[in-house]
DNA sequence: CTTGCTATTCACCGGCTGGTGACAAGTTGG
DNA sequence: CCAACTTGTCACCAGCCGGTGAATAGCAAG
């Protein structure tokens, strides 16, 4: 082509314009990253893969092996990632309330939780996998989902001492089971054991449900 | 090969032995059903396909078009065997003891429940199927799952009457959805939420809280 | 035996997957 | 200008997937 005809011709963007992908290593492992984020909590575990998340950030998979190792390493760093989720989601003061009692706390808590679990896609489906496959993947998103919900918690305890008595550790895994399968189940299909979970008053006697049983444990 | 090479050879069974399968319909639909059903509980839903299924039955893929249809009929045929799961699961009688209160009843049932799902797992894995797709397959099978147990739990209420201004279905969904998620986290990972799930005794801790739970609710 | 019917298997298709080796296009330094 | 390195692309592989059309094997009635 002469540089005339370059010139006279109007710079019309061809549709399949090839955009020009920038040299710059940094901005693609970061849109890889966003890519795999972004099919995981959109699409779920099922459909996860290589080809799946070098479409999706738009550059070649190899791409992916070269910067992350693989979809291992991939996932990895997404669950490096995770490790700030709970201080982007969940607040980690009070709220300018008074927790006088672990009730107080555990209810807040469970509240939080139910909240932040419902309005993060990636959070729920990283749920999903986790009881549903056994990988060594999926073990490690596990176990870092886990710790920063740990540390949260304890954080958030402060100097409050639990009640005597009471294995809190096994209610309390219990209450956030429920509020995972609660969520969990409600994203997929409208409902849970028979309750309605839709509109904005079926989650109020979700939350009302959960704060009687909170209540009930720890008065 | 020669006869006589055939009479002098022991009849060594030769690994590839074909099995001379017998032509026998309804024995070959029961095959495919079993071994559907086996896989799904071994393997999870992931690696549930038609190939898969087939070589579990060792028969050829085109027999389950034939049969069910395809996938879909095989696992609505799987959904309708599982209406008897509960039957065979759960005994319908109170196991004679007297149930004398709402709470009773549901402390019975939540154990009951609890020891059923860890004792099954096809069961889980079909648990976990649901909240982690959303197709028209799990979306059946799930139907026909709550819809059993909802039966069961009525049967099981019989004449008593739930407890006046606590919302019991949203209480209930809350304490089947913990024992639900309780079951598959510590299947899968041997813990939940910091909760160790492997030992007897890890078990009764949780089955005293989820008890504690079920009484600090309905008394 | 021959003619059907049914149960069962076989061979093949296109499409997608994860994975790899070679190559092109820029960038940097001598 | 050339050489070396990094970034990105492409082409290709074997393997599995769901799905389909045709052939084969056993049985039963005529």
């Amino acid at each position: 082509m002469s540089s005339a005809n370059a010139v006279l011709r109007k710079p019309i963007e061809t549709p399949a314009e090839p955009e020009k992908r920038v040299r710059n290593r940094a901005a693609t492992e970061q849109a890889i990253l966003d890519a795999a984020k972004r099919l995981l909590a959109e699409e779920g575990f099922q459909n996860f893969g290589i080809n799946a998340v070098a479409r999706g950030a738009g550059c070649d998979k190899q791409l992916i092996y070269r910067y992350y190792g693989g979809l291992d390493g991939l996932v990895e760093a997404i669950g490096t990632d995770l490790g700030g989720w709970v201080q982007d989601r969940i607040p980690d003061d009070t709220g300018g309330m008074f927790l006088l009692t672990y009730g107080d706390l555990m209810e807040r808590l469970a509240l939080l939780f139910l909240d932040a679990l419902r309005a993060d896609p990636l959070m729920r489906r990283i749920v999903a996998w986790e009881v549903s496959e056994n990988t060594e993947q999926v073990r490690r998103l596990s176990e870092a989902r886990s710790k920063a919900l740990a540390g949260w918690i304890e954080r958030m305890r402060g100097s409050l001492t639990p009640p005597k008595g009471i294995d809190t550790v096994a209610v309390n895994a219990m209450i956030f089971a429920a509020i995972q399968h609660l969520v969990l189940s409600a994203t997929i299909s409208g409902q849970c054991a028979g309750l309605a979970l839709k509109t904005a008053k079926d989650w109020e006697k979700a939350a009302t449900a959960l704060k009687r049983i909170v209540r009930g444990v720890y008065g």
